[in-house]
This record gives C-alpha cells, structure tokens and sequence, in this order.
DNA sequence: TTGCATGCAAAGCGTTTGCAGGAGA
DNA sequence: TCTCCTGCAAACGCTTTGCATGCAA
C-alpha cells in the first residue's frame, strides 16, 4: 500500500470563489501593511492567478489578462508575482532551465511535483516522509529550513497516455 | 538518530586522478559511439571539471580554462557540457533563477542539496528515503521515473557560520 | 580532403530596470 | 499634492546560434 497520495481533488467554482475571496482579503492585507498601493492592476492579477487555478508562466498570465481585456503590462506582472510571493499568496517553481512556473499559494495542502519530460505537463503528489527528511537535514546542518522543493522527472508508462500528445511538436 | 547522512568524504588526490582517468576514457568511449570528435579544447573541459571538483557554473569554469591559459570559448564550454551530461559525465542541477550549476557525476554516491539562501553554498546530504518516495510515485502515477531533485533551502542557525560571510555583500 | 568543431560576436529568451507620465492616498 | 505605480522599451544575464576558419579523421 503506497503512502504516496494523489487524491488531491480538483476545485469547485465555489469553492474557487471563496479562495479568491480570501485571497483578495490577503493581499489587501498584505498591502495595507507594507504601504503599498491598492491599484486595479495589481487585484486583476490575483484574480486571473486565482481563477485560473493551476500551474502557469509569467507570460502565460500576461497573454491571459492581455485577452480578458486588461491592459497590464509584462513589468506589472512580475511586480505583482513578486508581492504575491512575499505575501504567501502563490508559490514559485524553477521545474528547469527557463521554466519558472508560478501557482497559487492557497492549496489545498502542502505537495510536490511529478514532471513529464516529453511534454513538461505537471503533476501534484503529496508524501509525508518529505517533511521528516526536510527536518532531520535541519537538525544535522544546523540549518533553519524554510523550504524544500521535490521534483520528480519521468515519462508515462501507458501508450495511451493524454500527455503524450505534444511529444511529436 | 537522524537517518540523513552528511558524512560524504572530500576526495584524495589519488582518487581524484583516478576518477579524471576513468571519466577521460568514458568519455573516449562516448565520443567514439557517437562519431564525435575528440578535441583537445573537450578534454581540457572534462579535466577542469574533475580536477575541481565541487559545484560550478559554466561561465566560473571558463574563467578557470582562461586562467590555465586555455583558450576554449564560451560556446565550446557549453557545447562540451551538454556532451558531458549525455555521458553522464556531468549533473546538472537548477538551484534557483538564473543559478544553474553542474558537477560531476563520478560521485561517491547519490545525493541531494541543501542550499543556503544567504550565501547560495551548497551542502549535500543523502537520505535513503528519496528512493521509497520516487519509486511510489512512479507506481501511482505509472511513470517510468528517470531522475529526481530534491533541494531544501534555508539558512543556517549558527551566528558564526562561515557562510553568513558574504551575506553583506 | 572532408565536414565536424571551434571562436567570436550577435541573437535569443525570460526577467529586470530606467524613465516619463498617471493615479492612489 | 506627493509619491508610488505603471507602461514602454531598453538593458540584463545566461545560453544558444550563425558564420567563417581550423583541425580531427
């Protein structure tokens, strides 16, 4: 029986709604306390990072505001991803060499990430035994741990497998 | 009693010329199988990386083939690299944006990383569970697992620690 | 002799910065 | 009003590429 747990279930619209909320609360917050400026700019940035859910890039982002109409600009985007990283809003991820992707910090637990090397699709999965490595590494350097980041690399067994679709492009 | 092992042994000098032999007639070999030339300006790359040892980025390893008074180009380190990682000559790793380093692979053993984010030092730790957690993934998610990277980030909690040194600059 | 490998410099890519104009507070 | 924030474009750092020359096989 595996420990390893992929059972992390996929959002509700309502349930997407209330994170929103609470995270806009957050960063309002978060704002507030660090004399920063509440600018439409920097809130339509949380929305489309919090309505879209998933894994994205920095230009992923600007191309999706870019269509909804908004007119924030690439600089404003990383400004804002910056902010939200201090502020615990979402996390960062360097998967690989110019793939930096970003998500958003109110998940629904802590985990780590599978990677497919034929189409770079990313995959969630959680495995307690990560947090008493993370620990026992603290106690034997000495070390005030703040994160980790695991990531595993592979390819998928099955032939059939959907993330197999971009291998040939 | 902590099952994370740091007791990783710094080379001898003797088994440091063993390893570049070994690594020079892999790569031999390598170069061979491919129809690959075999250059002096690669093999300058392959001794500098053995003989130093450690973690180093390219641009940290061309400066020291210029020092030697080599004279291999930027593109030839880079280009050299890539071929050393397909002989498994070289790692890789992704510490951070814009903070590749490799090493070679010739290591006593498998490892991880604890990175400072003071000073960006590099420890290496092993711990055995790693491979519990990688092959449960892969058997969750029917992955064929080809590698993984585990990087715990932190500082260290010694006041006197001699990497806080260049925390000022 | 042949064409792969090299050095150089220019281009590429994601990200950051400088600056003038614009809008929170 | 007074800054801070924004958009734009140029700069940045690392890496890759294009091209003429050089050298391994």
């Amino acid at each position: 029986m595996p420990k390893v747990d992929n059972s992390i279930s996929p959002p509700t619209a309502q349930r997407t709604a209330h994170r929103i909320d609470e995270a806009k609360q957050r960063f309002q917050h978060f704002l507030k306390e660090n004399n920063l400026r509440q600018t439409p700019e920097r809130f339509a940035v949380l929305d489309e990072v919090y309505a879209a859910g998933g894994h994205f890039d920095a230009d992923e982002l600007h191309l999706r505001l870019k269509i909804k109409g908004g007119r924030v600009s690439r600089a404003t985007v990383y400004n804002t991803l910056d902010l939200l990283q201090d502020a615990d809003l979402v996390i960062r991820h360097q998967f690989g060499q110019n793939q930096a992707k970003y998500e958003p910090a109110f998940s629904f637990r802590q985990h780590d990430h599978l990677i497919c090397t034929d189409c770079h699709e990313v995959f969630e999965f959680c495995d307690p035994r990560i947090q008493g490595i993370q620990e026992m590494v603290g106690e034997v350097f000495r070390f005030h741990i703040q994160s980790h980041s695991l990531h595993v690399y592979g390819s998928c067994e099955r032939t059939d497998c959907p993330n197999r679709r971009e291998r040939s492009a």
